[in-house]
DNA sequence: GACAAACACCGGCCGTCAATCGGTTTTTTG
DNA sequence: CAAAAAACCGATTGACGGCCGGTGTTTGTC
């Protein structure tokens, strides 16, 4: 199962409940609808759609709902990549990744001493194999 | 400009057109459109769209247009990833591409060789500026 | 135990966009 | 010039995210 889509709102809410751990909807309303001059309704739609969406996981505290991510900002990253990256392995992985350093090499003239260092470290952890 | 969000349909013209190189739109819905049971007209809203979009570019052939892609599959799938990756200069980047070899190098262990040589060619293009 | 507040839950409306097609105009060609 | 081919235009439909009002349910309080 691949990363559902996202709406705006929606990734504004997992991204801060990634920076804020676990919360409930009138806490995201306040720091997030309130703002946008959105109702807390509005917040509930989109917290329950996370929820669905397997993104946040819940506890019932009294009657309320306390959120989590089911996922950290890096699993999460790492999923979207590998998602959208397809196949990395043989030939035609190997064009992919050229043509993701050059994009990298553009976007900063540094990134290829720091792909060139990691490629070192790489190197090093795989003899200590 | 980031990659826009394409269709079922638009995806399955740009492999097309990859796997076939310059086309009309004719040929598409012979190959594409017909097993579909959709009509020409469809066909040609959709590569009108992806021209808009700037993943196809197009130039008149008598009346006709002939399509060919903008960016090779490699491009694509490589902005792709660095859509969804995110920012790849400074500090930040740093993450995210050490991210992406990781993964690359867990995909295959040769891509570790390959990315290697691959920065010793951007090397020494960088020399020659 | 009644009551008000807090909240979940349900359904609906709106905007955007891909997919789809019919109809019209423009261009080519026999 | 007439028919065919294709571009062009406009409209409809279906998904989906954003947004909210209304309704029920739980809870804490007097």
């Amino acid at each position: 199962m691949p990363l559902p889509l996202l709406g705006e709102l929606e990734l504004a809410v997992l991204r801060y409940v990634w920076a804020n751990g676990t919360v409930d909807a009138k806490a995201i309303h306040r720091d997030l609808g309130a703002p946008r001059e959105i109702t807390i309704n509005t917040v509930q739609s989109t917290v329950e759609r996370l929820h669905r969406k397997r993104l946040l996981i819940r506890e019932r505290v009294s009657h309320a709902y306390q959120y989590a991510p089911a996922l950290s900002r890096e699993e999460f990253r790492a999923r979207a990549v590998a998602d959208v990256a397809g196949e990395l392995r043989g030939a035609e992985g190997a064009r992919v990744i050229a043509a993701f350093v050059e994009l990298a090499a553009r976007a900063d003239g540094e990134n290829i001493d720091r792909i060139a260092s990691m490629i070192e470290l790489a190197r090093s952890r795989r003899e200590g194999r």
